[in-house]
DNA sequence: TTGTACGCGTTATCAG
DNA sequence: CTGATAACGCGTACAA
């Protein structure tokens, strides 16, 4: 391999000179310059950024932590994230650590071994201690994305999630739903599922009404209508569900129809994160809508920020709910069932 | 920053035992050993992959190039992809180039520099000559995925993309379907769309049918119906379309519904890639499918192999024709325009 | 089994 | 503006 040595010795000047007209190529004059340059090409050199990282202890690497990249939330989050760094001159190192604490541990050692130079991460609970024992100082820069709050002084970027459900059992309220039920995946998983649940819960109990337990589910990117068929077979069935992403939502509603249920007319069907792909299926999603690229975006300028010594605090960003075709007014329940029996 | 020098000190040993008790555990008595790990732990010691790549100049990087990461097949085969690099040791640096091969040449060349063990990526076209000049003995191992044929002797995994959708035409075709057009993104963009065309031209010509002119849409992830719309008015009026993607498809289907044109009983709809969402919209998604995990897994399992001196060669996987309720018989046009007019 | 000494390729410092 | 030289932190012959 040719390194600074050979394309000195070829250009005829000495490895400072060479690497100079690399790492500050204004400090070289331009013909010396030029010849260095005719010398890399000519020996196939390419500058080792290992060896540089080393010297300079710095990679602009950015570790990338999220639990899953089935979902197209995080992806849509993972690909705003790669073309702010991508501008910065940062590259990404992508882990996944499928709600797992003991992955997202093992994943946090390698990146600190790789010396990253910052870390966006999704965690499954921010309650967990993440131990980056032994970090020196300054503390490694770490974004938190999806994650409300930190146990230390960790910077967050999130919505409000509770608010944010809060709002949607309310939209489903104005709208004549009063048996209004919420599914999840596995709950202890996420934090936020957890949240949204709470914010469901106060809604439900401040406009008088009966909260139901959350319907758990045993996958977060696929539900089982069958979970829900005994809320809907009660003599006062459901009218309508929120879920705690899209893709349980959407796959629902496909079950659903197959059924014979139809939404919005049988049942109302609330999302959240609001991917893109709400807006193309039919019936349209109906979803709380968070930031994604603003998230994934505001996470890694947060990040750069923190890396260049700035301070920075957490920060809670805006959601929307998107009206869809997968909600409705509720129908009489009593002249409706009618047709049935 | 605590190095292997506080550590021997620390321990009482030298740097070059504390340096084995971590890189070779089993070349250090056990007692000393544990000595060193405590030693470590207490002054927070983690070792520095950078120095150690540097030493050993492998550093378990794989770079990965997708052209974007806004369709879902790319993320399905990046999860699949970091699930095995992730369980053999190999962490990924992704990145993104957006069809564009300036950006795939600059992203080729920082990953170089970074001294990647492996490459795996999509290019737009395989056509062009990805120049991995000076890359030195042995040339460093790349693995392309979808792409078809490479210039060199590169290792490719793909499906026979021609076959594919020359069958999906057939299938079309069987049941019933004669004036079928395709849609795809932006074509020279993407060579697989072109090998697709290629098929549906030929399945088309050889069932004595005439061909439609490829029906270009400005983005690939987002189809805009506007450009059908002449082909459904005409007189005979098309009763089935083939996509060059899912996203396309379902955001097709979408936007007809809408305009009151219902797929299938108006027109049937095929997508390609067989994306995991497509089964759960309402009409499912009839989709040509690909093997996405097994892409994901295989390229990343072929180039590990190519990193360990073995040999590798280009495969053909399996695609699958997935029937879905996007697709039907074609009306009696003679009869059913009567309706509208 | 453990210690000594050198090299990996680059950048920073300090003279000239 | 350029050259010589010392780090950066770790792995590994080689010798003890």
């Amino acid at each position: 391999m040719s390194n600074l040595n050979t394309v000195a010795r070829l250009a005829g000047v000495s490895r400072a000179t060479a690497a100079r007209a690399f790492s500050s190529p204004e400090m070289v004059q331009p013909a010396t310059r030029e010849k260095i340059y005719a010398a890399a090409q000519q020996s196939g050199f390419r500058i080792n950024l290992v060896a540089r990282q080393l010297r300079t202890s710095t990679t602009h690497l950015i570790g990338v932590m999220v639990p899953t990249l089935d979902n197209p939330v995080f992806n849509e989050q993972l690909s705003a994230m790669e073309q702010v760094a991508r501008q910065a001159g940062y590259s990404l190192l992508v882990a996944t650590t499928g709600y797992d604490p003991k992955r997202e541990q093992q994943t946090l050692e390698q990146m600190l071994s790789r010396q990253v130079d910052g870390l966006v991460m999704t965690v499954a609970s921010s309650g967990e201690q993440l131990s980056e024992s032994g970090t020196g100082w300054p503390p490694l820069p770490v974004v938190l994305v999806h994650n409300e709050s930190a146990a230390g002084e960790v910077v967050c970027l999130s919505i409000d999630n509770c608010r944010a459900m809060a709002e949607a059992t309310r939209y489903l309220q104005q709208q004549g739903h009063t048996r209004i039920a919420m599914v999840a995946g596995p709950l202890q998983q996420s934090d936020r599922a957890a949240r949204r649940y709470q914010g469901y819960w106060q809604a439900m109990t401040e406009a008088g009404l009966v909260p139901v337990p959350l319907i758990e589910m045993p996958e977060h990117t696929r539900s089982d209508a069958g979970y829900l068929q005994e809320l809907l077979d009660s003599p006062q069935p459901l009218t309508a569900v929120l879920c705690s992403n899209d893709l349980l939502a959407i796959s629902l509603i496909g079950q659903l129809q197959r059924r014979g249920i139809h939404v919005p007319r049988d049942l109302s069907v609330v999302g959240f994160d609001g991917i893109a792909l709400g807006q193309m299926v039919t019936p349209s999603l109906c979803s709380v809508v968070q930031p994604r690229e603003a998230l994934g975006a505001g996470a890694v300028s947060t990040l750069l920020q923190l890396i260049q010594g700035q301070q920075a605090v957490s920060r809670q960003l805006d959601f929307e709910i998107r009206q869809g075709e997968s909600v409705a007014a509720p129908r009489n329940i009593a002249h409706t069932r009618g047709n049935y029996e």
